[in-house]
RNA sequence: GGGCCGUUAGCUCAACUGGCAGAGCAGGGGCCUCUUAAGCCCAAGGUUGAAGGUUCGAUUCCUUCACGGCCCA
């Protein structure tokens, strides 16, 4: 107790003696079970048509936190809330009797109640519970945030995230949005013939993508394994042995800083389709979060196909004025992005690292409706199929929305020596310092030299697509529980 | 990593140019049988993020640190 302020010694004092006295009274105040409890929202629609003053019959048994309470006298109106809705509860003493009248009334802001009630609508026409009967779930210990202003505190909502989620409907209606976009993109998925797989997150070489790993170790076996970066070469693998549409749907994990845009773990689906490029998968990534976006009322963001597609080159010259393709040299695209004003680093950067940084300066900001960015690279691709007409480029693209990137995805390389030849080139790099190269992956490469169809892959951040759905402006605000540096 | 802003009661916020740290809600004690940010009366609640400095006097000015937010890299 001796880290406590004295203001909040004495509220959990009080709640403590209210427990006691609870208990003294014989009531249990952690009971096993409620049951046959109905929503809060499913009253109010049976109730829909009942007139201001009319009173019913109708019983109904709901459950939940008390919010706010009322007094007039020997009557009391207080509020429940739930999961899905607010409903006002109206004790009467002449209804319960003083004993349990008071015994109600005492209860805290924050308890948790069954309550037994009739529905009545009151002259004010608000639609109510009469409570005939009710039971303490569970007594809560510490005081809720403020019952009009909620909790504002955005340190205190993602440390607290429970706090939150009692406090502002706003936040529970967003996780509960998040779910559903989840279910519609398993949905769609499902029913265009995918199954969903489960692959290693705990891997002894980590890959696909370009990023620092997080380290672990595994005591039994002594070794060293990674937290995936992406789900890739196992999806690829399946793919390899005759699963022929594939998705998973998980946590990836990236060491690298906190941003806005960036949580260390953050959740991404990916699948893989044999015998498509990457042309069909984007139009089934539009299928995709197009299914998503009728989840939302009215998304931010309009998400109806066809989306704009550009290529990479097209997309940086129109907002830089710099043509990449008449710039295949490294000085000569320095020179020119120094030349346009662009506060852009040159040092230590290859062409291809500049292409990347003058993509995320220029263009990914300004991209906000839906917009497919085609051909990428070959350097910044290590597992995308080199483009069929252009040479020095891959079948790639990336998706952005919002001013982020919600997607990426190739044609993938089925060629295992090109694959190798890859491999070896991202060890050159990593030998030149690069932290984010990709380890050579021996297993991968023996699985493309058993064969894998022309296959199409994406991945797709959900956490970026709950922000671009939801407004969401902050990666923190779409995550539960964000990671936040230690008090 | 750099710049700017923030941190005051459990919650939401005040406190002028450096001059007695306040309010609402919540909590405690009373009154009130249709309230809904209910109302009325009473009492209580503070290491002003942490540490140091300047000053007769610091929530206020200065330095360092912690955490968070925004912008930049």
């Amino acid at each position: 107790m001796s880290g406590e302020d004295h203001g909040l010694a004495e509220l959990l004092a009080a709640r403590r003696a209210k427990l006691e006295r609870l208990r003294a009274e014989g009531v249990e105040p952690f009971p096993y079970a409620f049951a046959g409890v109905e929503s809060l929202a499913s009253v109010a629609r049976a109730h829909e048509a009942l007139g201001p003053g009319e009173e019913t019959a109708v019983a109904h048994r709901v459950a939940g936190r008390i919010a706010a309470r009322r007094e007039a006298g020997r009557a009391a109106f207080i509020d429940l809330v739930d999961r899905s809705s607010r409903l006002q509860l109206h004790a009467r003493v002449d209804e319960l009797g003083d004993a349990r009248f008071d015994q109600l009334v005492s209860l805290d802001l924050g308890d948790l109640i069954g309550v037994d009630g009739v529905a009545v609508r009151t002259r004010r026409g608000e639609l109510s519970l009469r409570v005939t009967d009710f039971t303490l779930l569970a007594k809560s210990l510490r005081p809720p945030p403020d019952k009009h202003h909620g909790l504002s505190d955005v340190e205190t909502r993602f440390r607290r995230r429970e706090l939150d989620l009692i406090a502002n409907v706003d936040t529970r209606e967003l996780f509960i949005l998040r779910a559903k976009i989840i279910a519609a993109v398993r949905a769609t998925l499902d029913a265009d013939g995918f199954i969903e797989v489960e692959t290693p997150v705990l891997q002894p070489i980590y890959g696909g993508a370009l990023a620092r790993p997080f380290t672990t170790h595994h005591n039994a076996l002594d070794r060293t394994l990674y937290l995936r970066i992406a789900t890739e070469l196992y999806l690829k693998r399946c793919i390899v042995g005759g699963l022929e549409r594939v998705y998973e749907l998980g946590k990836d994990f990236r060491n690298e800083g906190l941003s806005p845009k960036h949580n260390p773990e953050f959740t991404m689906v990916e699948w893989y389709a044999a015998y498509s490029d990457y042309e069909d998968e984007a139009r089934r990534l539009e299928a995709v979060v197009g299914a998503a976006a009728q989840t939302v009322a009215t998304p931010p963001i309009d998400f109806s196909a066809p989306w704009r597609r550009v290529t990479l080159r097209e997309a940086i010259r129109e907002q830089s004025n710099i043509d990449i393709s008449e710039l295949r040299e490294r000085e000569a695209l320095a020179a020119a992005i120094a030349t346009a004003g662009i506060e852009i680093g040159a040092d230590g950067k290859t062409w291809a690292m500049l292409i990347d940084d003058l993509l995320s300066t220029c263009v990914e900001p300004n991209l906000q409706s839906p917009t497919f960015v085609f051909d990428y690279p070959v350097e910044l691709s290590p597992f995308a199929k080199a483009h069929r007409t252009e040479a020095g480029y891959v079948e790639r693209w990336e998706a952005f929305a919002g001013g982020m990137e919600i997607a990426n995805a190739f044609s993938e390389l089925n060629d295992p020596d090109e694959q190798r030849a890859r491999f070896v080139a991202q060890r050159d790099q990593a030998a030149a310092g690069d932290e984010e190269a990709q380890p050579f992956d021996e297993a991968f490469l023996e699985a493309l030299e058993q064969g894998m169809p022309p296959t199409g892959g994406v991945g797709l951040g959900i956490d970026r697509l709950v922000m671009a759905l939801s407004g969401a402006r902050s990666i923190r605000e779409v995550v539960l529980f964000p990671a936040l540096r230690d008090r």
